[in-house]
DNA sequence: GCACGACGGATTGTCAACAATTCCTGTCGA
DNA sequence: TCGACAGGAATTGTTGACAATCCGTCGTGC
């Protein structure tokens, strides 16, 4: 029953995705202009809907990805879906057991809270250097970016609301001008992610927009210091919103049926 | 040429670690011990010897390191080589280019920058952290960690120092209580290992053992600010003791000829 | 004498088959 | 009715061989 499950998310993904691949000439033609670090093309794209579908919550925590379902979902053979899985796993997005393949990562309220607090630190640390940082077109950029999310909120378009949120957080690092914090935080948001749609509170907004607007407002002015204390704040926000009870091994088969 | 170089530096890698393996068979009955994670005792212990090269800097920027040589050196497939070389190269320790094997990470200038900054920025936050943090046992066990560093100082075991002055970083961000933020911050001190290897004027000092020394005491009274104040300025010393200049391509064959 | 292109060796990327383990299910006995 | 055990299907781990690519060298033409 699990692998049907599996197998019926992993469609929906190859839907989102880019149409199936019949061979490999069909993809090299536009493959050096996404081609990015070292990833060989349909690696990245593997990679990418994974990852993307898991930030979105497409794909829930717990969720079993078997190798012959990818592997016939994207046409490529067990040896990249494996190397994809190592690296996804690297990345803390999904966990690998031996013996026991790939599931999307289900962090326990102890890895909830350290993920946090590395958030709420890295943030920090990131939003003062974006405040020293910024440029004219920086805060264009952020401010453009935050009416795509205004947009999306209204339209009630929840999975995109929730990829635009992230989004700005990521955005905000850009502009902080250090890809290797802005790679850390990049783990971190998407593992928050995971961790958001492992307990969430059904119905429960992920992000405000407005303490959002506000952060990029004290980043014009430069004062990283206020920017740093109400992102600090924004996030604490977050975090006491999902409820993090251990009644985790629960909701597997009787809530679904809504038995109990 | 490059081949032969890399062959022989792989040689000498195996003789500092533990002795060759026959078959699988040796290894088994005590690798539940040492097991972490999720590597299979091999793996780790390829991945271990590699990494502790890199941070003694036995394996300097640059060294290719194929895959052949590596299955000989350890006596198991290219699969498993693979395997920790993608690892490796996740954690930034070694650069994979495609068709074209694995080497040793040189970090440009510009990397080095965003390293270093990355680190300061991150060790702000972990000392702050591990003085809130830090029981009687944890300043005990940094001072003992202290005199190790003092005595192989004395003793002029260069390769023994460096990286137990790396390692004092490591121990201060266990105290600190974050895993996350530990292992990022691993990531980044080995990165620092090799570009001090890379830059380095020879002869010359990586960490001032002084300064770790008055950074425990400030951390032992939980003053967090000045511990970090102290460990700001100890970093950019470090930084500023690494000439970085933009003549990378030079130092190819003449400086090492001693013409020019 | 020099630049350009082709060939051979070496190295890496990919794949398909085999071996080992786990999970599910059905049966037996208390 | 419940628990334990065994058999089989499904999934993962591993290996070896094959294909593609790169590097150094040689040869040819200008």
């Amino acid at each position: 029953m699990a692998t049907k499950t599996a197998t019926k998310v992993a469609a929906r993904v190859s839907a989102k995705g880019a149409p199936r691949l019949r061979n490999k000439a069909e993809v090299t033609p536009d493959a050096d202009l996404i081609d990015m670090e070292n990833g060989s093309d349909i690696e990245t794209r593997i990679y990418d809907t994974v990852f993307d579908s898991v930030m979105t919550q497409r794909l829930r925590p717990g969720t079993k990805l078997p190798e012959s379902s990818l592997c016939e979902l994207f046409d490529v053979s067990r040896a990249t879906v494996r190397k994809v899985l190592q690296k996804l796993a690297h990345d803390h997005i999904v966990e690998l057991r031996v013996n026991r393949g790939a599931v999307v990562a289900a962090p326990t309220p102890e890895e909830t809270r350290q993920i946090f607090e590395a958030r709420r630190l890295l943030e920090d640390v990131i939003v003062r250097l974006a405040a020293a940082n910024a440029t004219r077109a920086d805060i264009t950029a952020l401010r453009a970016q935050l009416k795509q999310e205004h947009n999306a909120m209204h339209r009630f378009a929840q999975p995109e609301w929730a990829r635009l949120a992230s989004s700005f957080h990521l955005r905000l690092a850009e502009v902080a001008r250090n890809p290797i914090l802005q790679r850390y935080l990049t783990e971190l948001v998407s593992r928050c992610s995971l961790i958001v749609a492992l307990y969430e509170p059904p119905g429960n907004a992920s992000c405000e927009h407005d303490e959002h607007a506000r952060v990029v407002d004290y980043i014009e002015k430069g004062d990283g210091e206020r920017a740093a204390k109400l992102m600090d704040e924004h996030l604490r926000t977050l975090e006491a919103n999902i409820c993090v009870e251990p009644e985790e091994p629960d909701n597997s088969l009787a809530s679904m049926l809504g038995l109990q």
